[in-house]
DNA sequence: AATTGTATCAAACGAACGTTTGAATTGCTT
DNA sequence: AAGCAATTCAAACGTTCGTTTGATACAATT
């Protein structure tokens, strides 16, 4: 427990209390609080609040898009041409929903961040897709277009963009967690990235 | 202009203000300037600010989903049995997207609204669907069932439900309005709801 | 005209907020 | 052991927040 550095303690404790409360809910005071800590080591490691919250963000999205390239790139490999939209789709989708089942890292609670920082830090969020992760956006989406040759390059846009607003609600709910508390949850995650992956092949099949 | 009730000016303003700046970004102090109006006005016809939020949501939610109802009947009335999955879809879709060309109430500020709500005030609105609005999410997720009766009940829960969640990316997106400004806003409305209907309708016809 | 209920207003309350400051404490280097 | 930088801490700053209060203005009814 207490091998952990206060930056890294401050990191933790705000993600789990974004989680729980929301970013409208949390405190500078209440994180340091439930972090163990002092008021101002805060501002001593992150400068200050909106900081501390892109580093929470950041540290995971980067991660994220890391293992996005790489599976992406490993599909790459063996041939360039023909792109099996399947597997492209499993590489962008499954890293998100698999990171819940880390438990080392936090990742479940992630998801609920991430879910909410989608509403309530849009700007900062677009910002970093158009900056730091365009160009693995940009490589999936042409992926995506290499293994749909025959939808136009607009269709294929906007139904992307549709995946990415589904795959963002599911993994909402994988926080919240209200539907279906029949099943097991590593089955429910099982269940839902297959579920999700053949809604997309569905979708951008035509 | 001045012919709007105070309680209506409200009302208007928050939802204005919401979109602009977030739930975490308003508060009643802001709220009653921008109204012109005062402090205490708020607390007397609202009760309290969670109250006076709860009462924004629902005032477009209830129009919402009396459309969606009411456009679902029009289907059922002809036939019982057959449904056109496209005409299911639709009922539930367009009215969302199509409350944004509503000049006369803000709609397509509302449509931030409502996404900010998916992530802010998640509680309350679960809270709202599973109560006042249940019945009319079973009778369309009956509809759907029924337009694509090879598929088993899961699947179209599940799918009826990623849909709801690119619905939901889409509405964000429209009052972000962050892409393809090419074209004009009515026309990328349109072509929204188009895109967003055969995304549906590709990913629940196996 | 007097009364009654509705609506608006300025003022104040205590609480919580983000940030800053300067002193204490720790851990590492010499 | 001394010195130095990195870290932690208690305390305070000024601001903003939601809510309450009691007085005032308005409108409708008797």
């Amino acid at each position: 427990m207490s091998t952990l550095s206060t930056k890294e303690r401050i990191l933790n404790t705000t993600e789990q209390l974004i989680a729980d409360k929301g970013f409208s809910g949390i405190s500078i005071r209440k994180i340091s609080h439930a972090a163990q800590t002092n008021l101002a080591a805060i501002n001593y490691h992150f400068g200050n609040k909106q900081q501390l919250i892109n580093a929470v963000l950041e540290r995971r999205l980067n991660n994220l898009f890391d293992i996005r390239q790489k599976m992406l790139n490993d599909l790459n490999q063996g041939k360039k041409k023909a792109c099996v939209l399947e597997q492209v789709l499993h590489a962008f989708i499954a890293p998100a929903l698999y990171m819940i089942n880390d438990k080392n890292q936090g990742g479940k609670t992630f998801m609920l961040v991430l879910a909410r920082a989608y509403a309530e830090q849009g700007e900062y969020l677009h910002q970093l897709m158009t900056t730091r992760y365009t160009n693995t956006i940009k490589k999936f989406a042409d992926a995506i277009h290499r293994s749909v040759p025959h939808l136009d390059k607009e269709t294929v846009f906007w139904r992307f963009h549709f995946i990415i607003g589904s795959l963002t609600y599911a993994m909402s709910d994988f926080g919240a967690s209200s539907i279906s508390k029949q099943m097991s949850e590593s089955d429910y995650f099982n269940r839902s990235v297959d579920e999700l992956i053949q809604f997309a092949v569905q979708a951008l099949q035509a």
